[in-house]
DNA sequence: GACGATACGGAACCATGGTTCCGCTTGTCA
DNA sequence: TGACAAGCGGAACCATGGTTCCGTATCGTC
């Protein structure tokens, strides 16, 4: 996919400097941002865009897979450490933290106005990796059993909701935790 | 207001007409929808419909204003309830439940892309009614201490967005109302 | 039935935003 | 330095969707 030639410097430099522009653009406000701005902010015009990307949603896709592959890195990073409960917190919460920040990465998440596509295949191995996490941490009795894997994207993507309206930070992300926990009865 | 001289038969029965099917496309879809559709799923001309309401976001709104002044008027009732904690849950249950099933008055209540003005006094009269149970269930120790009326607005928004992914009616709701009540170690 | 006011339909208008195209510029290599 | 491929800018194109306008149809009244 990488291999063809080598591109020529100035082409590199643009496509270094879009890259830039779009992942702070659309960390800010998401799929929202126009191409026309991007190339503007980038100072080059939409069509070098287009030669290093073939659509919007392709240039989206290209930032928004390089932070998931650092959450599955984490994630599996995680999946022998010696806290279960404590790890699979950890973790769950610095996923809403990222995308709090990150609306482009929220939207990838959550899948919104088509986005699955730019996702695809990691997106599956994020749920994957989360899901060791989760179990780990049910079978340590840190959690209640009664969530599974594909629960834990809506938890992620209704945490992001709550964070991003109710700017004091965690509080939301705190009670959910609370609600995650095994009661004292069991269950 | 609602003065102005008594419409003409016909213009009632289009205005109803389109109300009815904007209701249900906008609850459906959320203001995705285009005017041009419910124009013509009801049956008239897109000009029709502009007679009736100035705006795209005025027929938006005097349908989600019906049904937040019925949430308004039904936490009204509950606030002299005999059990505060079961009188909020149910209320704060309620409103999710609802705005799960009508992505229109979800979009109000989360203040989507620029609907703040749609709501707003009946939008504070909400909050503020919320704001009245929500105290008494804390008075009551049903309720952790540390959550304010503005969070619930959060909270809501949240749980809309866990329920409307996690297909499975209720869970995450349970899990948000589980980390609301007042853990054991009181706080 | 006739007439004025009211309402209607829907083509036309305008703004926004993604995508394409092509004449010009620049990097690279001999 | 000359030549050619690679890359560039940005005007133009197209689709979508909100809003306006105006010739025509319908209602209500005399």
């Amino acid at each position: 996919m990488s291999a063809g030639k080598p591109l020529r410097a100035d082409a590199r430099r643009n496509r270094a400097r879009v890259l830039e522009v779009a992942e702070q653009t659309f960390a800010q406000r998401g799929l929202a941002v126009s191409v026309d701005e991007i190339a503007e902010k980038a100072g080059v015009g939409v069509g070098t865009i287009y030669r290093h990307f073939p659509t919007k949603d392709a240039l989206f896709g290209a930032i928004v897979v390089d932070r998931i592959q650092r959450l599955v890195d984490e994630a599996r990073d995680l999946a022998d450490a010696d806290d279960p409960g404590g790890a699979f917190f950890r973790f769950f919460t610095h996923v809403i933290e990222e995308a709090v920040l990150n609306k482009a990465l929220y939207e990838a998440l959550s899948e919104a106005a088509g986005v699955e596509t730019v996702v695809g295949e990691l997106g599956k191995q994020l749920v994957a990796a989360q899901g060791v996490l989760l179990a780990r941490a049910q079978r340590a009795g840190a959690l209640r059993k009664d969530v599974d894997a594909g629960d834990l994207k809506a938890l992620v993507t209704g945490c992001v909701a709550m964070e991003s309206q109710g700017m004091v930070s965690g509080r939301m992300i705190a009670i959910v935790c609370d609600g995650l926990r095994t009661p004292a009865e069991n269950r």
